[in-house]
DNA sequence: TTTT
DNA sequence: TTTT
């Protein structure tokens, strides 16, 4: 149950490759950074503007796997998602980062044509317990066609803060 | 022009009162705080659990003076606005505060039914240079009616049925 | 999975009661019509111009149940959805009637302050078959507090076409 | 002025290469249809199963020009307009269709990669008497680079560092 | 700091 | 009628 809306719609572009790590509980937790950019014309100088915004976008769970799977850096994708602002302490110095939260409930989907980005995906990132470390790179990719969409849902708040002891990003 | 999408959808309450600026050249600036909320059942406790979001809202423009002017602490609003994160220092070092920013573009609207808040607007903040500072707040207001929309951009209506003299698609 | 994305996001007002039906797997189904309007003033003559646009609305599952209790001629939503487009066939004539659909994936929230249009939920539509059609009328309602919002989730679609032996609407 | 919010995004594939008219007063008027399809596995046989929507787009003004232009079956875009029923009699016998208006206040935006589509953007379509009608078809292009993206409404980059001599919030 |  |  929700008072409010609170969501964010995005198209923008990879940074750089994303970062899947794992929960204790065996959750992925997938981070990257997007950019979204304007330009305009400028009304005095009568010259082209041009402005960046980068977001950093934390997804959780199903979609965790499928976002460090498939995207790379530059990838465009479509998400929706939520605002969450965290706390963290640095220095004894708060300080507070906003993120958009892509979970149960939210969306993503790539837009990048056919298998673009150099087409393959990556091996997945072993999970800490659950799998053997000895893991092999090289085993055979199950998934050989993208899996360019997924959408679930719900509300469950994701298991963050107990895994969150260094800072992302 | 944009590469990329860039849209934040709230609604939510105002934390406090608005607090209304204005730009040397004149333009107002408005910031709020707005809280979004989400409550869920806790699987393994079973007991309620309730998070608020707390959003940083900037108006420009036009858009800025009527949110100052009708909102109040508790006021619901729809608004519609894009992400933007700014970059301070304080003490030597760098800080970021993601901002939800609502202007030309952008949409407020009221959802407070009939003049909630006690129905009244409050007395514009003055202009500095540009109103004389001695203006009377007693001055009979103009808006007697809420304005509880604002919406940047669109509304003129597209003249289509004159065009239409045959069925489209 | 999704190839695309078909999302609409309406605030409006009931045009009138909502009508809640039960499908033969017993999954509620809850129409109604939704109105959002716009004004501008004519550049032309600078009169006030107005224009409603009426959106039929279906929910499907739980919140179409939600949707049947706590909704009312009247009552202020906001709902997201996807569209979808129906062909029916009267008199021999092949006809199409736009949707907006909520179900699991969708949202709806109520808008009203503390319990609008009456405050009183209405008794549940008794579903066929599986409830007997005696029900008192004046049995004690279970939900005292209003729910005004629902999220829920997901893909599997629904069961709609078995249950449309007659023209929704 | 809005009492609601009617707002629609998809992202879809052109049916067909855009239909571009031209209104008595020169505004441009663009018709497509746009696809969206869903995919899920059907829970009783395990069997994936598909569905197309199809929507039909009227883009009103400057962006109708840059949509008929550039876009062709085929063509990946991203849209946000709201939705409209128009009604219309044939036979003696109202009909009503539903159609995503993208006009001032909407946005259109090209996800297609680099100018796929064979790179080329179509000759305009003359408009009538405000054109001399022996304009030549093999006139050179004066749109070299593709144009994606169209976004009626906000850009101009509010003066805000400015006026930030003291942090906000 | 809001709201129900 | 699109796309993967």
């Amino acid at each position: 149950m929700a008072r409010g809306i609170n969501k964010v719609i995005l198209i923008g572009n990879l940074g750089g490759d994303p970062e899947t790590r794992y929960l204790p509980n065996g959750n992925a937790v997938t981070n990257l950074t997007l950019a979204t950019s304007d330009s305009w014309r400028d009304k005095q100088t009568g010259q082209m503007q041009e402005r960046t915004e980068w977001h950093r976008v934390t997804f959780f769970g199903k979609i965790a796997e499928i976002a460090g799977q498939y995207l790379r850096k530059g990838s465009k994708i479509y998400i929706e998602g939520r605002l969450q602002t965290r706390e963290w302490e640095k220095d004894g110095v708060k300080r507070y980062t906003t993120e958009v939260i892509v979970d149960i409930g939210g969306t993503m989907q790539m837009l990048d044509s056919r298998g673009d980005n150099d087409g393959a995906s990556r091996a997945p990132v072993s999970r800490p317990q659950s799998q053997p470390q000895q893991q092999p790179q090289s085993q055979p990719q199950q998934q050989q066609r993208p899996a360019p969409s997924v959408q679930h849902d719900a509300q469950p708040a994701p298991d963050y803060d107990s895994f969150d002891d260094d800072i992302p990003f």
